[in-house]
RNA sequence: GGGCGCGUAGCUCAAUUGGCAGAGCAACUGACUCUUAAUCAGUAGGUUGAAGGUUCGAUUCCUUCCGCGCUCACCA
């Protein structure tokens, strides 16, 4: 019968020897993995399966630990038998006896082997196993001398063999990139990561829990769009062959959830993933996950008060709470804020710039943001004072003035804050306020320096829509890459008619970010963008 | 793309001004029936990311390349 493990260990023969000096991360070592396929030959030999389809568990580890928690005369009283599965993560053995550490479920449990309990059979086999080896145990709860949980083990069932070595048990897996690269192994070595991505899941879980409360429906929206549209980014582009046309990965699913509101579905919501095809950083990855949410018949202050609770909430599902630890270090210092998801603060744009501005003694007046003229001025006078801000003289006047917002303020927004009221010129889908047309009905949620969220009151007048797009084109032919392209679909469906409504798009990254202290966005992400593994030396090399 | 830094055993890290490339863990052999970073005795494991240069001699100095990290720019 043709052993798997066979044809694998071939090609990683064969994938080492065509490459030498290429790095393999995490050792494809061929001396290891050779003797643990011997020892796994021997271990079938004992009469087990190799890789066997099913085990019998009684109880998860985390079970064992929140049941049997108790004292010893409690575990002796009545005899507790347990079936439990988990990987091999230390072992120890003395002559006719061991121990070792199953781990499951993210926690471990010690199991106790003794060559009179197991047998002569049994205990040649816990011999034969391997650091990272899965097995199943059969045996009872009781507490070693030091008084740890453990099982008395009666019985070992091998379930699934560890080829490759783990990383070093100390110092576990640290190397970023082989975390990131092999987060198989970064999950199975660091808890923290694993508690990370739990909640992750319970954030996302609540988000539905409060939207689907409200009445909103989830609703899944195209990917892949002939208009990468409903933002302002670079897209990836994509080939259909039997269409024979581009298609675009979507940037923003938001103009598809609008036409669904025109559609009459009321209160609308989707969380999935978005991609801009943009640099990579702290907070940047080609792929995220967007949450957004349209709710027919409110504005941007009603969609505002709706993300504030789906956050408060989402904060406490995750840490019990709404407060959060988040860590800022600032050259070389560290300091430690704790960020309250329960105390918000809201000002405009305008206000957050004066507040914020660097100058000691002369801030802006209201006023100096009216005219272009007022507006260069305040360029001038910043770039005087901190550090300099590229300006172009002929962008927009609102497009500057969003620029020196984030020159000045969003370095200093650390707790929670909606700024509130953005320049028409950069939201080219909100509504403008009735009384300033400049200025549009639109907010952003910051926290932790970072931009989480984007809300307004949507823009329904179809041909408003229409100049706004007009006067996004005009920004393309000034070389903007990334504004927006004219939709007509979008213009049609407006013209059926869309009711008022306020919409929101909630950074799922970055929140889960915040809301675990995790300072890079890689840290959430599963499976980050990575350039791919490759040879390092003369292959590479030739490939230039 | 710019700047700074890093790359040594499977993993985590050493190596004096430029002078024989080392340790712990993991692995292998042996001892050990309550250990938990188990312990004890032994063994094996390296083209020091690659190519070139300087030198009697290079992990160390220089150049180029590759890879990674941080950062700036780009990026709502």
């Amino acid at each position: 019968m043709g052993h798997p493990s066979e044809d694998l260990a071939e090609i990683v023969y064969n994938f080492r020897s065509s490459n030498r000096n290429q790095r393999i991360p995490l050792a494809l070592d061929e001396s290891i993995y050779q003797q643990r396929r011997e020892k796994l030959k021997r271990i079938e030999a004992l009469g087990q399966t190799a890789y066997r389809t099913r085990y019998e568990f009684t109880h998860t580890i985390p079970q064992i630990w929140s049941q049997f928690d108790k004292p010893v005369e409690e575990l002796e009283a009545r005899r507790v038998n347990v079936r439990v599965a988990g990987r091999i993560m230390a072992i120890r053995l003395m002559g006719k006896a061991g121990f070792a550490h199953l781990q499951q479920g993210g926690q471990k449990l010690q199991i106790y082997v003794k060559k009179d309990a197991v047998g002569e059979n049994g205990f040649e086999l816990y011999k034969l196993l391997d650091l990272g080896d899965h097995i199943g145990v059969s045996g009872y709860l009781f507490r070693t001398r030091t008084g740890e949980l453990s099982v008395h083990v009666e019985e070992i069932t091998f379930l699934s063999k560890d080829l490759l070595p783990l990383p070093e048990k100390w110092h576990g897996l640290t190397d970023v990139e082989l975390r990131y690269r092999q987060r198989y192994v970064d999950l199975v070595m660091n808890p923290e990561v694993r508690e990370v991505f739990l909640k992750r899941s319970k954030l996302i879980q609540s988000a539905r829990r409060t939207l689907d409360g409200h009445g909103f429906i989830e609703v899944e929206t195209p990917m892949m769009q002939p208009i990468a549209g409903g933002a302002v980014a670079r897209p990836f582009v994509t080939h259909h062959n039997t269409l024979d046309m581009d298609l675009y990965l979507r940037i923003a699913p938001e103009l598809y959830l609008k036409r669904l509101v025109v559609g009459g579905l009321d209160r609308v919501y989707e969380i999935n993933r978005n991609f801009r095809n943009e640099g990579l950083g702290w907070r940047w990855n080609p792929e995220f996950t967007m949450m957004e949410a349209y709710q027919a018949y409110t504005d941007y202050q009603g969609i505002m008060n709706v993300t504030q609770e789906v956050i408060t909430e989402a904060s406490i599902a995750v840490n019990g709470n709404t407060k959060s630890k988040w860590t800022v270090r600032e050259g070389g210092t560290e300091s430690v804020h704790e960020l309250d998801w329960a105390n918000w603060q809201r000002m405009t744009m305008r206000e957050a710039i004066i507040k914020f501005w660097p100058e000691v003694g002369a801030k802006p007046e209201m006023s100096d943001f009216a005219s272009a003229e007022g507006v260069k001025k305040l360029v001038e006078r910043f770039n005087r004072a901190h550090s300099h801000m590229a300006y172009d003289p002929n962008e927009p006047t609102g497009k500057t003035i969003a620029a020196l917002f984030e020159a000045a303020a969003e370095e200093h927004l650390t707790q929670p804050t909606i700024i509130y009221e953005f320049p028409t010129a950069v939201s080219p889908l909100s509504k403008q306020k009735a009384d300033e047309p400049e200025w549009t009905e639109r907010f952003e949620i910051y926290a932790g320096q970072m931009e989480i969220s984007n809300g307004f009151s949507e823009l329904n007048d179809p041909e408003d829509q229409r100049r706004r797009f007009e006067a996004q084109l005009k920004e393309r032919e000034r070389g903007d890459e990334e504004a927006h392209q004219m939709d007509e679909d979008y213009i049609r469906a407006l013209s059926y008619g869309m009711p008022p409504a306020g919409g929101v798009g909630v950074g799922i990254d970055r929140l889960c970010m915040l809301l675990t202290d995790s300072h890079t966005i890689r840290d959430v992400i599963l499976f980050p963008v990575l350039r791919p593994e490759k040879s390092t030396t003369t292959e590479g090399a030739e490939a230039k």
